[in-house]
DNA sequence: TATCCACTATAACTTTTGATGTAGGAGACG
DNA sequence: CGTCTCCTACATCAAAAGTTATAGTGGATA
């Protein structure tokens, strides 16, 4: 099911670490030469999948750590009548797999949403990076609390925020990371290329298809919003802020592995 | 608000790590003799709060991790008009205040359920900790990624089970905690002393109070739980397994700090 | 060009969940 | 001992969200 891709001399296939597009945004933190080169040496390979494509099942354990280097994924859930939940987006810099080396048991599923590319890291040198660079092991300890706080937000949306408030706090969400990215287009009145369709809206809401397509069409009537041409535009900031009490904070460099 | 008692003498006070009572059980991984002097260096405090008083406020950042050794508590987030979120539960040996070290901002309040004794462990010294023993940064991560499992649990619920699939969910998950610390009570069919409300429950789920009571009733009818006097029994654990697809899976030794 | 398919749009209707109000029970406390 | 407060129980009504059905649109494909 999940499929490859021939990557090599595509303009998407990651370079080597110290010619990675990603670090030159200054939305990520610097590193030292050292660790730079332990990166480098510690990814042992570059794959890709195309949209829509399954980077991992559901009910397989991870044999390796990921870090996601183009595209949108998403991690999921599902339950056996296939009502599915999306528990967070992966945009370029997030780190995959590593839930699965703590927890119990094979937990949730990850799939592509465009062609992405990842940076693969043998999931049993993950021991060897916190012993060696703690440095890096406090970088990802650092990614893993920033997730799991997109989750608490996200679940914060699902439990008590109604459908509008929901929309209005995931618009937001995206929009933000993908312009700290520097993924927005300034003359276009800072849109975003945004490749959701309304079923991964609902599913990441915990919504139906209907009443996402419902809530979503109220907010655009309002003016607040605007998706087309699979690009997203933030028309009314502060309204959608007001609507779901999501609130922009400062966001600090991140550390990327 | 948040109310400190007097601890020295009390049996639940808690005392040099090389005496720690949850270490004695065997739901935490053993840790060596330098891993231990560690940690029992790093602590500089235990205090206590008072049952539903704040460990730590919503808006304002932790100054310290601390690690509960007695009692429950939960993490939670509000909105302006009241609604709450309670994002996971935490019990004895959970790590608490980790997310503060590496968010952008203040995220989440902390409250105790019951009497709590915390063990306290300067947020300064986390760095040290990470370069002076990678073993122990190891488990912190752990300690990370297996909390967010429990969220993205709850975000499942929250977003796609229905009121009772959530119930049967939590009630499993709780149950099976408890347990997994020694805290069933063998002679009276494992059950555990219980102290969340319909309050909790329904923060924690994403239900209206009233809902929650209805479904609570509905489950108990059937003869699938039963609380009481401030304990829960599991009556009939494979409806509830089957009913929120919640399944045990056979809990490691986990890191404890 | 015609067909297919995934996605979006919209209406009509049903179910679930929430809101409001009221009451009873148990423990805390003066 | 009475009073208070917190928690649980339950009925009634209202609103939000889900379900079913149908159709349009645009890109991919044969």
């Amino acid at each position: 099911m999940p499929k490859l891709r021939q990557l090599v001399n595509r303009s998407d296939y990651p370079p080597a670490c110290s010619q990675c597009a990603l670090r030159k945004s200054d939305a990520f933190s610097p590193v030292s030469d050292a660790q730079l080169r332990y990166i480098e040496a510690m990814r042992s390979d570059r794959i890709g999948y195309s949209a829509g494509s399954h980077i991992k099942p559901e009910n397989q354990r991870a044999t390796a750590l990921y870090t996601l280097y183009s595209g949108w994924a998403f991690r999921f859930k599902t339950l056996s009548d296939g009502r599915r939940q999306i528990l967070n987006f992966l945009l370029p810099g997030d780190l995959i797999g590593l839930q699965e080396q703590f927890s119990d048991g094979p937990s949730h599923g990850v799939d592509a949403i465009t062609e992405v590319t990842l940076c693969v890291f043998p999931l049993t040198k993950l021991w060897d990076l916190f012993r060696d660079h703690s440095g890096l092991a406090y970088s990802v300890t650092w990614l893993a609390a920033r997730e799991e706080s997109n989750v608490d937000e996200n679940l914060l949306s699902a439990g008590r925020r109604n459908a509008s408030e929901r929309i209005a706090a995931l618009l937001l969400h995206l929009h933000r990371r993908a312009t700290h990215l520097g993924l927005a287009d300034l003359a276009d009145n800072g849109s975003i290329a945004f490749p959701l369709t309304q079923s991964h809206i609902a599913d990441a809401l915990g919504l139906s298809l209907i009443h996402t397509n419902r809530s979503l069409r109220k907010l655009h009537l309002a003016g607040l919003h605007h998706i087309e041409g699979g690009r997203l535009t933030i028309l009314n900031p502060k309204a959608l802020e007001r609507l779901s009490e999501y609130y922009d904070q400062p966001t600090r460099q991140v550390p990327l592995i």
